[in-house]
DNA sequence: GAGTTTGAAACT
DNA sequence: CAGTTTCAAACTC
């Protein structure tokens, strides 16, 4: 393994050097500012990773959360002290003791541990990933078109990315996916590096054409490799591909990487939702059996998590072919057939179980989930951090109608698999798993419509093209708790879905984007914000006739905000508050009762119902503290107080950084602890929980802001999303490094 | 679980 | 743009 070649690889060109030359690398410190403000590690990362899901929003809300989820789960799947121990130990440890660490590594997830020996370069590829790897987020955009460039991009050795200019959407994903592979093969050049014995250049190349390699590089050094949980993630991505190296011939490695890439341009199509096995074909028909085929299928596996990332909906193959290590070590290994087959299964599977993990979001579904709280809470269940990061992902999820998502993200990946999901599901509530209880409906009720990551429909005449249909609103396929019939919203329609979708849009561009905009995330970052009495309106208003808005047929009361000026409501009684903002006080009998029926369970009434009357509606629920309402009360009337909902991010902790970043892409989705929206009623909710921690947790000047008799109403609603955070919060960096939303998103 | 109500979405 | 119809969720019993 220690070859001369590798020393001089290694002093020849420092990554870090190569690196930074590289255009990726200036168009990376050109577009986001947030690189240079946050130096630690893994803020960055998973903001990175956040920004990432953000743009999927537009594209796919789902998907985004999917993929955050995914990561999370993975990571947090992977045996962690395995791998530290593996990483630490790797330099020391002898090839018996890595290929048995790297199967157990394997078989517990993905990961393989890649125990490169060199651990320089490596580092270099670390940091390179962690440069990358916003890079690749930020082109993931969620668009199904955004994910296909993204990672031809990112491939290519150029370094010249063109997030943008390769979005097709209305491209089908099989034109992807040869358009990815074109670029591959240009980039012959490059392959020809990996020819060379040495394993360094050979992950050099493999690097500079595809990011994901290089973050699989990055895995081997151990040093840093927890520190960034995004890096990590994605360091058990490739570092599947690569673990096994070490075992092979430098030669037959370079080889090997070879075909890896090649196989990925093909799983880059295969991410695109065209499952096309050829290009692993060859590329193993080339080379050799086993050991390569699990190269490759490793290297497959982090461009498919890639691909998961930009795609919820699409999980399921991923999940298939990428997540089969967890499901089994054996399906890991998937021969070439296998691969083949495995596409056709995937989509089988996918269709049978689909359920989006966004929440499925997002997706994870979309964030599409059980709905979104389940998912969201056995992804969560790792990990308190990866339950936070998920949740605001879910968040996105559900608004975020990346239409893109589910196209192209069905077929490759993004997708979770389904069983992943189902496992999930499983483990944290086997109720939840059957849509038909009772509980799973209500709690699906509760937990609100948006949240689009798992939702279920019941559609009958729609087909689920329409938006009619949840799923199809929210931009994830119909899964199977779904009671839809004549459903035409599944990966094996995709082309119909595709072409709905793009009707819809034609008609109203805003036709899957969040009902609800909230602007509560900018407040997070600015204190002006937090002025605004109701953080969070409905895009359209609502037109209540019957409801006064105190019900959930009221679009403005499920999203849990109150109604604006943009609402054309009759007798608006909204709890969350009125257009008028005192109407609430006219009918504090009827608020009462909606309210008590459906927010019973969560505040003590209050010992003093008229207190709530009195209190301005808009105010109490649009926080997640205003959830709480009982609590808020005191002495200051409950509707003066708005609820930070930054504050919550805060709460959450370091999580809340994370959100911060995602806020980039969509403030409104990631600011919003989802329980506001799902579930304002139940005491459970997280949000009810938080409104007490948040309250403490809260800044002083959130507070006084939230005193504020002004808050109500203020300033006009904000209906596009984000816009008042990018300007106001300081944090708004992260704004500026998203840029590039704004282009993804057509709505707006 | 069936039936009703409601308002968004779709259609005219 | 307004009116009507269709649709599926929300709700009630």
């Amino acid at each position: 393994m220690d070859t001369p070649e590798r020393t001089q690889i290694a002093s020849s060109s420092t990554p870090a050097s190569k690196f930074e030359d590289s255009p990726v690398f200036n168009y990376i410190n050109n577009l986001s500012p947030i690189k240079p403000v946050k130096s630690s590690h893994v803020t960055q990362t998973f903001s990175s990773l956040t920004f990432s899901s953000i743009p999927s929003i537009f594209t796919s809300p789902q998907a985004s959360s999917l993929k955050e989820s995914k990561f999370l789960k993975r990571y947090q799947n992977s045996d962690i002290s395995k791998l530290q121990s593996l990483s630490g130990d790797a330099e020391g440890m002898s090839k018996d003791e890595r290929t048995q660490a790297e199967a157990e590594l394997q078989e517990n997830f993905e990961a393989g541990i890649s125990i490169t020996p060199d651990s320089i370069e490596q580092l270099c590829d670390q940091t390179e990933f962690a440069i990358e790897l916003p890079l690749t987020l930020k082109y993931d955009c969620g668009s199904p078109d955004c994910d296909t460039n993204q990672e031809i991009g990112f491939q290519r050795s150029d370094g010249t990315d063109q997030p943008q200019g390769d979005a097709n959407l209305g491209v089908k994903q099989t034109g992807q996916g040869c358009d990815w592979e074109g670029p591959v093969v240009s980039d012959t050049p490059d392959l020809l590096i990996f020819s060379s014995p040495n394993d360094a250049e050979a992950f050099r190349g493999i690097i500079q054409n595809s990011p994901g390699l290089a973050v699989g590089l990055g895995v081997s050094s151990p040093s840093g490799f927890f520190q960034n949980s995004t890096t990590n993630l994605q360091q058990n991505f490739f570092e599947v591909g690569l673990g096994e190296q070490p075992e092979m011939g430098g030669s037959s490695q370079s080889l090997e990487l070879r075909n890896a890439q090649e196989d990925l341009g093909s799983d880059g199509l295969e991410s695109i939702g065209i499952y096309s096995t050829d290009g692993l074909e060859n590329g193993l028909a080339a080379h050799e059996p086993s050991a390569e085929m699990k190269t490759l299928s490793n290297l497959q596996r982090g461009m498919r998590r890639r691909c998961l990332d930009f795609e919820t909906v699409g999980g399921h193959k991923r999940k298939v072919l990428s997540d089969s290590s967890s499901l089994s070590h054996s399906e890991n290994k998937i021969t070439t057939k296998n691969l083949q087959h495995a596409t056709s299964e995937n989509k089988q599977r996918s269709r049978s179980s689909r359920c989006i993990v966004p929440g499925i979001g997002l997706h994870l579904n979309s964030l599409a989930l059980a709905k979104r709280d389940c998912k969201v809470i056995k992804c969560g269940s790792w990990s308190s951090k990866t339950r936070v990061s998920i949740r605001a992902d879910q968040e996105l999820l559900p608004h975020p109608m990346v239409s893109s998502a589910p196209e192209k993200e069905h077929d490759e990946g993004g997708n979770i698999p389904v069983e992943d999901t189902s496992q999930t599901l499983v483990q944290l509530n086997p109720e939840e798993m059957n849509p038909n209880s009772p509980r799973k409906k209500r709690r699906k009720v509760e937990h609100g419509v948006e949240a689009g990551a798992c939702r279920r429909c019941n559609c009958k005449k729609s087909k689920c093209l329409k938006l009619y249909c949840e799923c199809f609103a929210a931009g994830v396929y119909c899964i199977e708790p779904c009671a839809c019939h004549d459903c035409f919203n599944k990966p094996t329609h995709e082309d119909t879905v595709f072409a709905t979708r793009k009707l819809i849009e034609s008609r109203n561009p805003l036709a899957f984007a969040p009902k609800v905009i909230r602007s509560s995330d900018n407040a997070e970052i600015g204190d002006e914000s937090m002025k605004t009495p109701a953080s969070a309106r409905h895009k359209r208003g609502c037109n209540c006739k019957k409801s006064s808005c105190l019900k959930k047929y009221c679009e403005c009361y499920q999203g849990r905000v109150g109604c604006s000026i943009n609402c054309r409501c009759e007798g608006c009684k909204n709890a969350f508050g009125t257009k008028d903002g005192l109407e609430c006080e006219a009918d504090e009998e009827e608020t009462e009762k909606s309210e008590n029926r459906e927010h019973d369970v969560t505040a003590p009434k209050t010992e003093n119902p008229r207190i709530e009357e009195q209190v301005p509606p808009a105010v109490l629920p649009s926080t997640p503290s205003g959830l709480s309402r009982p609590l808020v009360t005191p002495a200051i009337p409950l509707s003066k107080i708005k609820p930070p909902r930054a504050s919550f991010m805060r709460t959450i902790g370091s999580s809340i950084v994370l959100k911060g970043s995602q806020k980039v892409g969509k403030a409104e989705y990631i600011l919003h602890p989802r329980p506001k929206f799902e579930n304002p009623p139940q005491p459970n909710n997280a949000e009810d929980e938080m409104p007490q921690i948040l309250r403490v947790s809260l800044t002083p000047n959130e507070d006084i802001k939230m005193g504020s008799p002004n808050r109500k109403r203020v300033s006009p609603p904000h209906r596009e999303i984000g816009s008042s955070s990018s300007l106001r919060s300081g944090r708004r960096l992260i704004l500026q490094s998203i840029p590039s939303f704004p282009s993804l998103t057509p709505r707006h």
